[in-house]
RNA sequence: GGCGGGGUGGCAGAGUGGUCAUGCAGCGGCCUGCAAAGCCGUCUACGCCGGUUCGAUUCCGACCCCCGCCUCCA
């Protein structure tokens, strides 16, 4: 039985989807006016691991994650770059596939972008509106009223007292609470902006969410995740919106976040500005070993990002590649038993709230008795279960001998040549040139290995 | 200030009321021309102080420290 953490109710609980062997999830995806950040990363990879462990266990899966295509920031970078909107999104929606695709992030059942479904949006509002939920202010934006929903920070565990007295922004004075929020906002010359029953304007930030998850998964559905820091305006106030225009809650059954990445224990972000891009990233690392980065944490814990830390995945990684070299298990796929003592010790640990890190103790567990008893069936096994997890479906060699996407010091060629000349010097036990070639090899990151079938080599 | 999450061995990172996490690194051995890889063995733990208990890193309380949210942010 499957339990998730639901940031709800703060506990872990039984997951009973709304309706029996399908689920529904909805997750906050990127605003597009930048390359993805490893934080991005991070919630594309842990909610690629849940749908795929939710496949596994045999659920139908409909996974939406959307793109925020319109908003202050989108503007605002095109204005500076002098680029237009449509371009600048277009560019970085682009670049994010791209980036998701190396980390072996499978593609959602859907990406709705937000410009696409204003009409949803307005929709949603008019309701809204005819409920009082909301009011238009004299300068044409239309603001939720957040008073009039109770259990306003019921997801963020926050009190409307809590919040007013915490107050430290500047109070937009159209509103008539300072902790209303945006809805519409009315058009300014030269921004994109939609008709709607209160003048042409766009879209708040919030609403697109409500709109897209009721478009593609209804008015209830049972998963819905994203970032940490977006419990807290951005979920809460989709909760108010959604049970809001709705006729039945709850909106979300199981609510998740996952943790951030940081860097010198501060939270990475792009106002702090100490952010790693992913494709910054890539250039020295293997997509894989970021992906067995980030999985090798629990998705609730924090990750702190350093280069030490990708380059003691990349030796663990190194580790059950080099189990799997030279057998059969990369050929073959095969359906997983799950009754067998570490399928379902991984099984287990899946469905404890996702517990990758346990998960993958197991792959270490399987690699060591592989290593013992030259078992096939357990590499076949290690193969098949990291592939739940989008690992370990390399070639090893391929694995070895690419650095993800460095300029190598030495050619694939040259290094064999190199191995040649080395093993003539070895069959004339003239060992001193032999061990030459293989220190100027290791001083470029090569190193090789005799073994019975030849010499094999591999990057550092 | 309010709310929330943490402090585990050299590093990373799970977990548990009383035998093992796991990985990297270290040390000793086997193997190897030498290495690498692998195997075997091995050393470093549970912030601090009390309490409950036959027994607590794990439960309870106080304290110290860190982080996040309360403003755009995955």
């Amino acid at each position: 039985m499957l339990k998730i953490h639901n940031s709800l109710t703060r506990e872990k609980q039984d997951f009973i989807p709304l309706i029996p062997g399908k689920v529904k999830i909805y997750v906050c995806g990127m605003t597009v006016y930048d390359y993805c950040h490893l934080g991005h990363a991070r919630m594309m990879v842990v909610f690629d691991m849940v749908q795929r462990w939710l496949r596994a266990s045999c659920f139908e899966v409909t996974y939406v994650r959307n793109i925020t295509d319109v908003d202050d920031k989108i503007i605002k970078r095109a204005l500076e770059n002098n680029e237009p909107i449509d371009a600048l999104t277009t560019r970085f929606i682009e670049a994010m596939e791209e980036d998701a695709a190396a980390l072996g992030v499978l593609p959602p059942s859907s990406e709705p972008r937000a410009t696409r479904h204003v009409e949803d949006m307005v929709a949603m509002i008019r309701v809204l509106m005819d409920k009082s939920l909301a009011y238009s202010a004299s300068n044409g934006d239309v603001y939720y009223a957040v008073h009039r929903f109770p259990g306003y920070g019921k997801l963020s565990g926050k009190s409307l007292d809590d919040l007013r007295a915490g107050e430290r922004v500047v109070v937009d004075p159209y509103k008539k609470d300072p902790l209303d929020f945006v809805l519409w906002k009315a058009a300014k010359p030269g921004e994109p902006q939609w008709p709607s029953p209160w003048g042409m304007g766009r879209p708040g930030w919030h609403i697109e969410c409500s709109a897209m998850s009721k478009h593609y998964l209804g008015e209830q559905f049972d998963i819905h995740g994203g970032g940490q820091d977006l419990q807290f305006p951005h979920h809460e106030n989709e909760i108010a919106q959604s049970e809001g225009a709705h006729d039945h809650a709850p909106f979300v059954n199981y609510w998740m976040h996952n943790g951030f990445v940081r860097i010198n224990e501060e939270k990475m972000s792009k106002s702090l500005g100490n952010f790693f891009t992913v494709r910054e990233i890539l250039t020295r690392y293997q997509p894989e070993v970021v992906r067995f980065f980030i999985l090798r944490a629990h998705y609730r814990s924090p990750l702190n990002y350093s280069d030490q830390h990708l380059d003691d995945a990349k030796r663990a990684l190194d580790r059950l590649y080099t189990a799997l070299k030279g057998t059969e298990a990369g050929e073959t796929s095969v359906e997983i038993d799950w009754s067998g003592f570490h399928a379902s010790r991984f099984r287990d640990a899946m469905n404890d709230d996702f517990n990758t890190s346990d998960a993958i103790a197991v792959l270490f567990d399987l690699a060591n008795e592989a290593n013992r008893t030259a078992s096939q069936k357990d590499l076949i096994l290690m193969k098949a279960l990291g592939g739940v997890l989008g690992l370990l479906q390399q070639d090893p060699q391929q694995f070895f001998q690419s650095a993800g996407y460095a300029e190598y010091s030495f050619t694939a060629e040259r290094i064999e040549q190199m191995i040649q000349q080395r093993l003539i010097a070895r069959a004339q036990k003239n060992y001193g040139d032999a061990d030459g070639i293989r220190n100027e090899l290791l001083d470029a990151g090569i190193i090789l290995e005799d073994g019975p079938q030849g010499t094999a080599w591999r990057r550092a």
